[in-house]
DNA sequence: TACAATGACACA
DNA sequence: TACGTGTGTCATTGTA
């Protein structure tokens, strides 16, 4: 019964080969070949749960699907963890690099991250991106890597921060098998309320790909009478300014914020006219055409693909789908989505993170702005909410000091923590999340431009304070993300728990602390179940023993838009 | 023609 | 009420 296998698939075809490894890396016996690796995953699955050691899920799992695995150790995504916690933040991250490191052998440089830009017909057939020196065993490569990934996190000094990096890695690792789920599964996504939609806010689809649509394009032409009739481009912010200018209005941006305060009738049909036409442009007919497939929206995840340990997206914009499209999100009939959200995530990491007394109080449950109005600011949530929001952002301008200075006075553990933290990086060092995620260190260009300028100098200065602005949030930021991360392999493994087959629950959307479950109906209050028990489950593993709660609000609906 | 920088706005 | 962190995407505009 080995604890770990790695896997190596053939380049060609369907097999691949499998090590049993000890826990510390150690081969266990010969590696063997498998004719149909997905088969032999599966048997070895069902049989031992072991965790797999992957080059990097992203590209090794998705072939194995539907299979399920629970575990695993995703050497591409551990490596810049360890890099980082290390402090060699700027070194080669690749599988070749480490194995490189590991054998003393040239280090190659990484390739440029592959975008959606260059996803084309060449990059298809590119050579894989592990960057293995030729004549390398990718097996023996993976084997070695991993052990070596296994002796640096054995070799942490302190015992809870390498239990925390250890969690860390593991949650990493999930969500590398999550991120190849979820783009498998897709979100369901009705083209048909979606096309209602568009039709309706934006006139019929135009028969001409490019043109604008009938309502955008009459909104344009109102736009321009309403600017003196001359012709220009509405989509030219410089073009919009000079309009407004030969009426007299002087503006400083085209920002939708600047033009609400202008008093001009075209204020408010530019307003509406980049509504449309940015609907239009990022998530109208074309994007569908190419995104959506089958009653699914696919994108495309990048576990870690933010510094701070959120994920990114790659194509299709699947971090930024506007309010208004929530309404084509629908489960399939019979189904039902559980939408579960972090209520005032970060400011209760804060709490968790700083130990405050005080404001561990005020987020023990319910609402935390409300609690902390309450017992600081005279009952008003708004200056709550505003002051709070401020410390953990940096923020300097406004009428926010007196708010900063009553959170000081009450909660000075907090505030010390975000200040600490600030400090910390307009000094140049480095801070880490809670699990033990680093943030980057500065780059050369800001050492010279802060460690070379006089007390004085003004450049200087802003550049420091905006990295102390950096590390201020990455430290909750980065915090809040390993909780969500933590939460999100509790659940999947729950969910995998609470039904298998084709007809299970089956996560299909994260948003840095919203989840998604696309379920039967029958299980739906089960899935919501698990969500709060694994958002629990995270707060004990990620924080300890904190008085904090992280409550979520869940809403078990058939249609997102209908969620909160 | 291709790419980078900019402005704007979507999300947390 | 308007500037405080992190992203991705699109159109425009300027440069190679």
């Amino acid at each position: 019964m080995a604890p770990r296998y790695a896997l190596a698939p053939d380049p060609h075809g369907p097999g691949g080969r499998l090590q049993p490894l000890a826990d510390d890396g150690t081969p266990l016996g010969a590696p063997h070949h498998a004719p149909a690796l997905a088969t032999a995953v599966a048997r070895i699955e069902a049989a031992e749960q072991p965790r797999w050691v992957f080059a990097a899920a992203d590209s090794g799992y998705a072939p194995l699907l539907p299979v399920r695995l629970a575990r695993c150790h995703d050497l591409r995504l551990t490596e810049p963890l360890l890099l980082g916690h290390e402090g060699h933040w700027g070194e080669p991250r690749s599988l070749g690099a480490a194995w490189a490191r590991v054998h003393g052998r040239p280090v190659p440089a990484d390739l440029p991250e592959a975008g959606a830009a260059d996803d084309d017909q060449a990059s298809l057939f590119a050579p894989d991106r592990l960057q293995l020196p030729p004549g390398v065993d990718p097996l023996e490569a993976v084997v070695t890597v991993h052990a070596d990934q296994q002796r640096r996190l054995s070799a942490v000094r302190d015992a809870g921060e390498r239990a925390r990096l250890r969690l860390l890695v593991a949650a990493e690792s999930a969500g590398g098998l999550l991120a190849a789920e979820i783009a498998a599964d897709g979100l369901p996504w009705r083209a048909d309320v979606h096309d209602l939609l568009l039709t309706e806010l934006l006139g019929p689809r135009p028969q001409i790909p490019g043109a604008r649509p009938r309502l955008v394009a009459e909104l344009a032409a109102e736009l321009q009478q309403a600017l003196g009739g001359r012709p220009f481009n509405p989509d030219s912010p410089d073009q919009v300014l000079r309009a407004f200018a030969e009426q007299g209005v002087k503006l400083p941006s085209t920002r939708s914020w600047e033009l609400r305060r202008v008093d001009h009738p075209a204020a408010e049909l530019v307003i509406r006219y980049k509504e449309l036409s940015r609907l239009h442009t990022a998530h109208g007919w074309a994007w569908q055409s190419a995104w959506v497939r089958g009653g699914r929206f696919r994108p495309e995840y990048v576990v870690g693909g933010v510094v701070s340990g959120r994920w990114a997206s790659r194509g299709g914009g699947a971090l930024q789908i506007p309010r208004i499209l929530r309404r084509a999100v629908v489960a399939d009939p019979g189904w039902s989505l559980v939408v579960a959200d972090a209520a005032q995530l970060e400011p209760r990491v804060l709490a968790a993170l700083s130990e405050d007394a005080g404001l561990a109080r005020t987020a023990a449950e319910g609402d935390l702005y409300e609690a902390l109005a309450a017992t600081a600011f005279q009952g008003d949530r708004s200056k709550a909410k505003l002051g709070l929001l401020g410390a953990m952002y940096g923020q300097t301008s406004g009428d926010i000091g007196p708010l900063l200075a009553t959170l000081r006075r009450r909660y000075p553990a907090a505030m010390g923590y975000v200040e600490a933290a600030a400090r910390t990086g307009e000094d140049g060092g480095i801070v880490r999340s809670r699990l033990g995620r680093t943030c980057p260190p500065p780059s050369a260009e800001w050492l010279d431009r802060t460690e070379a300028a006089d007390p004085g100098d003004e450049a200087g200065g802003r550049s420091a304070r905006a990295r102390g602005r950096f590390t201020r949030n990455f430290v909750i930021q980065a915090s809040a993300a390993d909780w969500a991360l933590a939460m999100l392999a509790g659940l999947r493994r729950r969910l995998a728990a609470l039904s298998s087959g084709a007809d299970r629950p089956h996560l299909v959307f994260f948003q840095h602390d919203e989840v998604m479950v696309h379920t039967p109906s029958d299980l739906a209050d089960r899935v919501a179940a698990e969500v709060a028990a694994a958002a629990d489950e995270a707060r004990a593993l990620v924080f300890g023993d904190t008085p904090v709660r992280f409550p979520l609000s869940t809403a078990v609906v058939d249609c997102y838009a209908d969620a909160k």
